[in-house]
Order: C-alpha cells, then sequence, then structure tokens
DNA sequence: CCGGACAATGTAAACGGTTTCATTGAAAAA
DNA sequence: TTTTTCAATGAAACCGTTTACATTGTCCGG
C-alpha cells in the first residue's frame, strides 16, 4: 500500500502538503492540489486512517454496550444510534454485554486505552466507577433505556413510571379491578418503575393492590408464557394482565390461548414497548409505545456533544410515550 | 495518563521492559517483572491500545455491514458473530447498510485504511471488487447468509432451494395443490432459490406451476399483511400460503384472520427463519428453522482463521435447517 | 581460566501520518 | 525602492508502543 512519503515524491512535494491536501485542500494552491490528487490517484493511495487517529488522539468510534442484541426493543435502538453515528463520521464498536460481568471494567477500558472515544450504555447495570467520579466522568458516557438520573453523565429514557401509570390507568377505567403484573425481571429497574407506575394507579382508583398477583419473568416470550401459567393456573379471578414488555404479553396471550380461554373476552392483556410485532400478533396488542430509534438518536447525538466539548442541553431526557390501543383489551360489563 | 514511560522511569528499567511485562512476561526476571507490575499499578497505567494496533498493523476488530439491524434474523446472526468475537478477543465494528450504495467501497477502504482487520457481510449487495479480485482476496473477508458461492471469499449459509423444497414437499404432502407463494424481494437470491425449491417440489409432485399465484414483498410483517391481501383478493382457491419469513407469514395470518378465515382450517400457512415469534403467533407457526447464531459463529470463527493465516476447511459452508412443524398446517381433506 | 552460549535488559528505529515552526517569495503598503 | 504581510510550502518533531539488534553479565564446558 503506498504512503504518504511515495505520493509526496511522486507529486515532488513534502509529506505535509500531501497530508494538507486532504486535510484542508484550500491550504494548497490549486496547482499544487491537483498534482498531489494526480498522484495519490495513480498510486491508488488512501491514508490510513489508523495512523491518523493515533497522531489525533480520536478514534471515531464509540463503544455501544447492549444487554442483548438479539432483542427487538435494543436492536430497534442500536439502529437510531447508527443513523446519527453515520451522519457524523462515526464509527460504532457494539458488545454484547450478556451476562458477563466484568463489562463495566472493559467498556471504560476501551477508551481509557484509546480504542473508543466514548460509551453509550443501553443496559442498566451499574458502573460504579462513573458514579463516584462526583460531576465530572472519567469518560464520555451516555446511559441510555434503563437508567436512573443519578450518574454525572446524561441520559435517555421514557417516564417508565408514568406510562406505566397510563396504561394501567386505562385498564381501570375500562372497568378491570382484578388485574395480574406479569412483571419483569425482579431487580431491574424499570421493572420497579413500572410496577411503581402500576401501583400509582390503583391508589388513584382506591382499588387494593395484591402482591400475590405480581409474577416476574425475564423480558422474553417464553418467560410470559410460563409467568402466565403460574399466575392463572393460582388466580381464576383476574380479568386482565398488565404485562411488563410486549413479548411478556404475547407469551401470556399464547399461554391464555392454550387454556382455552378467549382474547380479550376472558382476559384483557397489555404489552409494553411497542414492537412490530404487537400489530400482528392475535389479538393486536394494547400498548404503550416507547420510541426506540428515537432514544439511539438523541443518545448518540447527545454523545457527539460530550465528544465535541459542546455542553449537552438536556443532560436528562425523557421522551414522550403514547398509549396504543388495539384489540388485546376490552371494557368489562 | 500515565504512559510506558513514565512506568519505566519509576520502575527503574527501559521502556522496553515494561512492554515486555506485558507482551510477554516470562522473558523478565521474576523481580522486574514485579518491580514493573507494581509501578504500573501505582500510575494506574494502560498501555494505549491505540498505539499498539498502530505499531502492530493489527486492529483486532472485524466490521460487520448488516442490511438492517432491526431485523431479528440479522440481530440473531450478529449475536452469534459477537459471541465468537469476544472469545478470540476481536472488537466489532457494525454498520447498517440499509440502503446506502456507497457501502461496498466503505467497506473495504475500512480494512485497507485499517480501521477493521476483515468484514463480513450479512447482506447480499455484491462486492464486485472482490468478485474481479479472482482467486485471492484483496481483504479478509467472510460472506453470510445471502451469498452465492462464486467469490474468492468463504461463505456461509443454508440451503435455501433444499430447505425450500423440504417446506413445499411437506405441503403438498398434506395434500395442497392450490399453494399460494408469498415470496420476498424479487431481486434478491434468497427469494429466487426459495423459489426454485418450491418449484422442484411441484415437479416432483407433478402439479403445475403458477406464477399468477406467486406475490413479492419486502422481509416484514406488514409487507407480509398487503401482498397476502392483494393475493388472497385476487384468487379464492388457495389453500396455503408458502411465505418466505416467518415475518411475511405472520403478517399474512394477520390478514387471512382479518378477512375472517381461521387458520388453518380454511388456510395452511408456512414460514421461513424460525423466529421466536413463531412459537407464539396464533396459531403457532409452521416453519423451517435456520441456525441464525449458529451462522454467525461460523462466519466469525472463518474469520479468525482467514486472519490467522490458518486455512479455512470448509470454504462454503452450508448448515443443516429442519422443519418446525407446529398448527399453522394441515392436511387436506 | 577462557570462550561461547544464553538469559536479561537496554537502545533506538520503526509504524504513517499531523502539526508546529521556519522559510521563501510575491504582493501590498509606505 | 524598501519594508511589511501573508500565502504556500518544507523540515522535523511528535503520537506511544513494539521489536530488531546491541550489550552486559553469568554460567558452563573444555
Amino acid at each position: 500500500m503506498a504512503q504518504i512519503r511515495d505520493v509526496s515524491k511522486r507529486a515532488g512535494v513534502s509529506p505535509a502538503t500531501v497530508s494538507r491536501a486532504y486535510s484542508d485542500p484550500q491550504k494548497l494552491s490549486e496547482a499544487t492540489l491537483k498534482k498531489v490528487l494526480k498522484a495519490a490517484e495513480e498510486l491508488d493511495y488512501k491514508p490510513s486512517s489508523l495512523a491518523k487517529v493515533f497522531r489525533g488522539k480520536r478514534t471515531n468510534s464509540v463503544l455501544v454496550m447492549a444487554p442483548d442484541l438479539a432483542n427487538v426493543l435494543f436492536a430497534r435502538v442500536l439502529s437510531g444510534i447508527e443513523r446519527i453515528a453515520a451522519e457524523n463520521n462515526y464509527f460504532l464498536l457494539v458488545s454484547d454485554t450478556s451476562d458477563n460481568t466484568d463489562i463495566e471494567r472493559a467498556g471504560i477500558e476501551m477508551v481509557e486505552t484509546h480504542r473508543a472515544d466514548g460509551v453509550i450504555q443501553l443496559g442498566e447495570r451499574p458502573l460504579k466507577r462513573l458514579h463516584k467520579a462526583g460531576d465530572d466522568c472519567p469518560v464520555p458516557f451516555v446511559h441510555a433505556i434503563e437508567t436512573d438520573e443519578l450518574g454525572p453523565y446524561p441520559t435517555v429514557k421514557i417516564d417508565n413510571v408514568a406510562a406505566a401509570e397510563a396504561m394501567a390507568t386505562y385498564l381501570l377505567a375500562l372497568g378491570h379491578r382484578d388485574i395480574g403484573v406479569l412483571a419483569g425481571l425482579r431487580d431491574r429497574r424499570v421493572t420497579q418503575q413500572r410496577l411503581e407506575g402500576f401501583q400509582a394507579a390503583l391508589r388513584a382508583f382506591g382499588a387494593p393492590f395484591d402482591p400475590a398477583r405480581v409474577e416476574y419473568a425475564d423480558y422474553s416470550m417464553s418467560g410470559g408464557a410460563q409467568a402466565a401459567l403460574r399466575l392463572l393456573s393460582r388466580d381464576k379471578n383476574v380479568t386482565a394482565l398488565f404485562c411488563m414488555s410486549d413479548e411478556i404479553a404475547i407469551g401470556a396471550m399464547r399461554t391464555a390461548l392454550d387454556q382455552g380461554m378467549t382474547l380479550p373476552g376472558d382476559l384483557s392483556v397489555t404489552g409494553f414497548d411497542n414492537i412490530d410485532m404487537g400489530q400482528y400478533s392475535h389479538p393486536p396488542l394494547t400498548t404503550v409505545m416507547q420510541p426506540a430509534e428515537r432514544i439511539g438518536e438523541v443518545a448518540m447525538t447527545m454523545m457527539c456533544n460530550l465528544l465535541n466539548d459542546r455542553a449537552v442541553v438536556d443532560k436528562h431526557q425523557r421522551l414522550e410515550t403514547e398509549l396504543v390501543i388495539r384489540k388485546s383489551t376490552r371494557r368489562l360489563v
């Protein structure tokens, strides 16, 4: 591969001039520029971005850590991040953190060792080192989706408690009082928040909250199916199921159907997130829309600001959610 | 940030010795090693992997180009790639190629310009430059999922025509003769291959193929729903729908249900890929399993071999598929 | 007791660009 | 004409490691 020196020789100029031809061409005279470009062309020269990056101390890439890439929601967020990244000429390093506990270290080290300029985290695993850093982050960091707003870094998410409350309120307004909850992983912040919202709605309606009507599941269809089975076989009186993700809801509906129930005749079911699938499930799923791509876009935009020392205007953004009413819920007569 | 020089000074050794403490410690005496490590610890020194990479000419990262990250199938493949990458200490650069036509160039340039050591492509957009390169690739390259096996680079995929033929055969064996086809994007290789398999099965059963019973859709649920609507309203006689992806099938089932048909009573439907959702659709979807994660794993394994100058044993791998019989199909009486 | 081999470490040259600072020459100002 | 200014370019240092080669010292066989 041709190098800058080869080009400079062939063009009869210094390496510095060739460099300038790429970094700021208007610094060069018309003639020189043309000469250099021609030589470069002839030698099929491409500046090694590695060398550039090394010199410049900027990798132009950011690390995205996601708990599960195969999960639709995260995939959509990633997709949003990607778009903004591409627009701003950043590359994305992605890592699927799954169950790995060393990930925290790894993520930060990526930037400490100059592999990435910053990191965007989607999952919730708390990064202790970032927290104790006080008000300024050791590395450019953005936390999205499952985050409290306690760290020194910017966050993007929806207002989970408000969204859950809205959904529960809808169910209550339809006349449901015996509502089962198919919660997500017990120790996840989102789970807690959505539960909180659910309870708030109950309180507002003066309805009691029965902890025995809560089942926990991982955020998957099979988890939802199993949790529904446990709940439904224990408690025949629930008329509605408040599920903390669309996947859980879809799994639950499968179980209900398998048990011979009709939907929403015997049981109203609500989801969360509004993944594509909800539109095509049977029955189509009532859910709350979470703007996943948008969250990704905002997160990456924040990162760009961080990296360019621009102030992040809105440090903790909460994006709007929206109730999506479809056919999996009905008024209780 | 502390540098190697700082550490070397504090430990009273040369930078080279510090370097060796990390790259091959057994070259150093017990005492020196301890001294160096202690100094490094005290200074919180982390070798700049950027500098290392620059010197070593190896980035230890590979670029993955996917047509659509939000698509479950690709997300799963990516997930498989990630696992193997992590095992081998590679990082993943991912880019969503979507509709961008300049991507070919970009991908190859990434390695030419030393941002990545190799590229794994999932989509089918043909890379002309690779093709004309003859028998050796200009860059380490692996093509997965939607690929012919013509290029000089290794490929992983399933045998789409055989799989489609198996599925169609199953439908024919159930007694179906009037089978509509909900194909994917017309110009995609997979689409062609699956259609070919379908036709082969018909031939084997001596059944005629009616091109008017083929509708094309993008590989999405909404595409499937629309295509089904077109086909079903034009042709009342089809007793089965052969869909080229689970998404298409799920969309089609929605349409059928909305038209008041019962499934599989009035219409048998088959999918392709075996995404999770198929298990939970209504009715559960008969489909052909495509080992997406495995494909990712194999692809990344091939890449590792390529990058370590190990021979790629099986240049063109075709992974096993499997018919998954569920409830969306029934015998025609 | 000496030369050779080897283990442990140091020296300095890469790696391939960018960037600061210096130089040159020509145009503009005096 | 002389001085000033500025645009265009070149020379060389620099980014932070690795590594080929050189050096030192020790141990061992002859």
